[in-house]
DNA sequence: CCCTGATTCGC
DNA sequence: GCGAATCAGG
């Protein structure tokens, strides 16, 4: 693929709001994250800026032939570094049954004691924590696996570790590719 | 190992 | 100009 206008434009917008290379190839499409960084550097777009480091400090270099342009050190822009706060640890149990925090605390070992084993022991399979990662995070190897209206906002994706350029994680295969008439006999 | 950006240089 | 290969680092 070329680099149209649309796309340079595309590429300025994500660079500047902080995401990085890959994920702006993964978004363009048709192009490497490499492809990406030297545009970016062709276009002398400001680099990250990095603490400390000696941004040019290209000292141990083989065959260094061009003098190393003078280069701004750039301020980051690391503003709209969004990206996802980190969520907080996920529970694997949906639900989570909180007992609320105020009165009736003295039963609460017999309550979890209940509710726990509950949801997984059934089936006998472990159900992954969700990472529960946006779109554009998704990468070679996380899981693919939708959860949630898409339409929605809390719309996420599973991203745990998929194993061997599978699609989803080895929960999410069995279910994703359990056939329908396997389906049904389970009972 | 996963990832990040930086740089070089043949095309 | 382009980007794979490579480097240097987290």
């Amino acid at each position: 693929m070329s680099w149209t206008d649309e796309r340079v434009e595309k590429l300025k917008q994500l660079w500047s709001e902080g995401l990085s290379a890959s994920q702006i190839a993964t978004q363009l499409g048709g192009v490497s994250r490499n492809a990406v960084i030297g545009k970016v550097h062709r276009l002398a777009l400001p680099g990250r800026a990095k603490s400390g480091t000696p941004a040019t400090a290209s000292a141990t270099r083989p065959t260094n032939r061009n003098t190393t342009p003078p280069r701004a050190p750039n301020f980051a822009s690391r503003a709209a570094g969004r990206t996802q706060p980190s969520a907080p640890p996920p529970q694997a149990t949906p639900s989570a049954p909180r007992t609320a925090g105020a009165t009736a605390l003295k039963q609460e070992t017999v309550i979890e004691a209940e509710a726990a084993p509950a949801p997984q022991a059934k089936a006998g399979v472990v159900v992954p924590i969700m990472r529960k990662i946006a779109l554009t995070e998704l990468t070679e190897r996380t899981c693919k696996w939708p959860v949630g209206d898409p339409t929605a906002d809390d719309f996420f994706f599973c991203g745990c570790e998929s194993p061997e350029n599978s699609p989803y994680c080895s929960y999410h295969a069995k279910l994703a590719y359990q056939p329908v008439s396997e389906r049904r006999r389970a009972s």
